[in-house]
DNA sequence: ACGATAGCAGACAGGTCTGTCTAGTGTCGG
DNA sequence: CCGACACTAGACAGACCTGTCTGCTATCGT
């Protein structure tokens, strides 16, 4: 009996692999930067099953993008169940934020920077849709805050969201975080007493 | 006498015209995906007149990038005196970010860019002085406008900026920001408000 | 026991990239 | 007139990159 079952005791698949390899080296270093060489040597994998598992390096970089974006849709689910009342979960958005931004192999936004080297096709596709959800996320939790232009108070999110992203990667500092928050605040504060008016 | 003098009259020089590709092809395709070759074709320029004038690539990429942060402080100072009062001033950064947003050839914030698909270097060095330069900026206007901590405020606006930025690329729209624009001016509003109180 | 499947190791082709080098051309100041 | 200088055209080396192919091995379901 010992070890009977795959999916937990067993080496992970090649394919597993190669998404953990493709990650860490495409987030650090680029996705152009990083050779498809690279890749196979850190998964420990032989340059064929890559082929047959991705087709091309792209279906790897949109492996690579839709990992992202799913780990971060738990990420955020998971991060905002803390919070009990609506307000606390819309600003805990940038708590989470807060807490990517000061981790240490923190490089900003994989879709972003992805999109800053190829341009359209897949990584498109796949920051497109990233950015849908979050816009979604925000509007929603804007809407359950009692905003009354959820959407509208939604646009403004986004862009503190994005700014401290990239405020926290270039300045190599997750300050920008923080201060994100703080201005969400206000302009939640701002809208809802707009709405009472 | 007919063409007599150098500067203005004659072709420009191999280093303008190759600083005039590399600023193109650079900004719109990526450092990384353009290779010198592409350059000089676009320069009609030999090989070796870049590598005389430049040393190496990543010099050429130094100089594509400091030129467009004087062409931004040129941007700036020339963009901002329309405006009479600080206020407007202050603001009117947005309005210039907007106009550079509805560009065709819009692709955002060539330092962010290059610092996606190159770590450390050059890359990182033009970048901070130019992040710096911006923060500065925000910093003596908020302080023009009578704004009681001129530094605070302008971490904020930076926020701002950079997130429109981002959010105009991404989104492949101007929206970003106008809708900047109006949360900097409630934010210059509260912090004058809370000054006088 | 056995075929199918998944995977490994590595050679190989064809292309692109940076950077160097040779050799020649034109255009100035003095 | 001439030497310095800026520049051109293009071959070349060496590295690296993607993607394909061959041959081999182990493990699993039946």
């Amino acid at each position: 009996m010992s070890a009977a079952s795959p999916p937990a005791l067993r080496r992970p698949s090649a394919r597993d692999r190669l998404l953990a390899a493709a990650d860490e080296l495409f987030y650090a270093e680029g996705v152009h930067t990083v050779g498809i060489d690279r890749v196979i040597e850190r998964a420990g994998v032989a340059k064929a099953s890559l082929y047959s598992c991705f087709g091309n390096k792209e279906g790897l970089v949109r492996a690579y993008l839709e990992g992202r974006h799913r780990r971060r849709q738990e990420r955020f689910r998971a991060g905002l169940e803390r919070f009990t009342t609506p307000r606390d979960r819309l600003l805990g958005v940038f708590d989470v934020l807060a807490e990517q931004a000061a981790a240490a192999n923190f490089r900003g936004c994989a879709f972003y920077n992805a999109s800053a080297e190829s341009t359209g096709g897949a990584v498109q596709e796949v920051s497109d849709t990233s950015r849908a959800w979050t816009r979604g996320l925000l509007t929603e939790l804007a809407r359950d805050a009692g905003a009354p232009d959820p959407a509208g108070l939604a646009d403004r999110l986004v862009i503190l969201y994005d700014g401290s992203t990239v405020g926290a990667r270039m300045d190599r500092s997750p300050a920008a975080a923080t201060t994100a928050r703080v201005v969400a605040e206000a302009l939640l504060d701002a809208a809802l007493a707009a709405g009472r008016a």
